[in-house]
DNA sequence: GCGCAATAGGAGCAGCCGCTCCGTTTAGTG
DNA sequence: CACTAAACGGAGCGGCTGCTCCTATTGCGC
């Protein structure tokens, strides 16, 4: 399993000082400006809210795709793995379930980009929703195998379920912030083994 | 109560005839191209596909905005007319607000536009998205004072839930169309009366 | 038919945005 | 300190898109 590995942050070594600390003003400039406004902001945004021209960004990254895709990588990445320690650690099934839920939507309540990615997953997805993907899979099977799950609730419904509720998250964010856990609630006791209607 | 209305086409007398064509054209052709395409679309494919000129178009709608509010008003209007009819035929309070869900979510599955829209809500919303507000919160009054629906759950739940659905209804539209009606099932489920623990 | 006001059409304008090019600056070395 | 390769910065290019302007056309009352 892959579940606990997590890509090395690759400082390459024959980099010059200051192009490597140009390198990290931009992601984190960029982690910010991508959480607050989404994808679809203007590089010159992040450009200058780093403090760095439009040249040396393309350098580092030779697209805006690229650094979109490295900055939500990387993001993704700190919060699976934390929730994935956490989940290791809850010895309850159901509890581990709903607590990866609660962490993961919390955690895109205030990152635009981030939902906008998760929700759009059309295709295969990125390595790190793969990976989100496979966690989910491993709490199922947890929760299947302890029968506190409803039968027939597939990985694909709960990644699906994930992806909707990411959505309410982000529409309640400004308005009615946490209203969202009141949705998580409800749909998680329907996914309880409580309802044994076989699903259509 | 509002519910029950729509607003009429309005064909404003003093037109000349061809003018009316284009205008009946033009609202066609952008319906079609907002369902399957969005809201971000180049008007220019509006005014292709209508086989009209820019000019034509906007006098007849001043913005593109004012085009989009124009389909999506619309769209829904048909949608909550037919569903209105339905609930209000509909004797069993729990069957009728599934059935409302189902219809909904049914009928946004193959539209874009509409699903933006409605899960951008994020202010007011347009009129007829607080007409759709205000029928769901008729399908739960008579749910809850039938003693079928879980207490504590408000309209607001019940309308965020719709637009996260709806989410999950695009995403899946082609890839795994219809998996969102398992999706529903199980939130609908979690909402039955027999979960009664209290909401957060 | 005739004349005119209403309508049509589409080239073009302005602004936005991803990306590049090249003259300038600077870190690292001996 | 001098020198060079690496890195920097930002003006500018090209393409897209919402919208307008002005000339040509056409429906409609007489």
């Amino acid at each position: 399993m892959t579940l606990a590995d997590h890509a090395a942050p690759a400082p390459r070594p024959g980099r010059r000082a200051d192009a490597e600390r140009n390198r990290a003003a931009i992601i984190e400039a960029a982690t910010v400006v991508f959480a607050e406004c989404g994808g679809g902001v203007d590089v010159r945004e992040i450009a200058r809210r780093s403090g760095v021209g439009m040249g040396t960004l393309y350098r580092h990254f030779p697209t805006k795709d690229e650094l979109l895709a490295t900055v939500l990588e990387q993001q993704l990445d700190t919060w699976l793995t934390d929730a994935y320690r956490q989940a290791v650690a809850t010895e309850d099934p159901w509890r581990a379930l709903t607590g990866f839920f609660e962490q993961l939507l919390g955690n895109q309540a205030g990152n635009r980009a981030v939902v906008e990615s998760y929700t759009a997953t059309g295709g295969p997805g990125s390595a790190c929703v793969q990976r989100c993907y496979a966690l989910i899979d491993q709490l199922r099977v947890r929760c299947a195998d302890a029968g506190v799950l409803r039968p027939g609730v597939t990985t694909d419904d709960l990644f699906l379920l994930s992806g909707a509720l990411s959505q309410a998250v982000l529409t309640t964010a400004e308005s009615h912030p946490g209203q969202w856990r009141r949705l998580l609630r409800i749909s998680l006791d329907g996914l309880s083994s409580r309802n044994a209607e076989p699903l259509p």
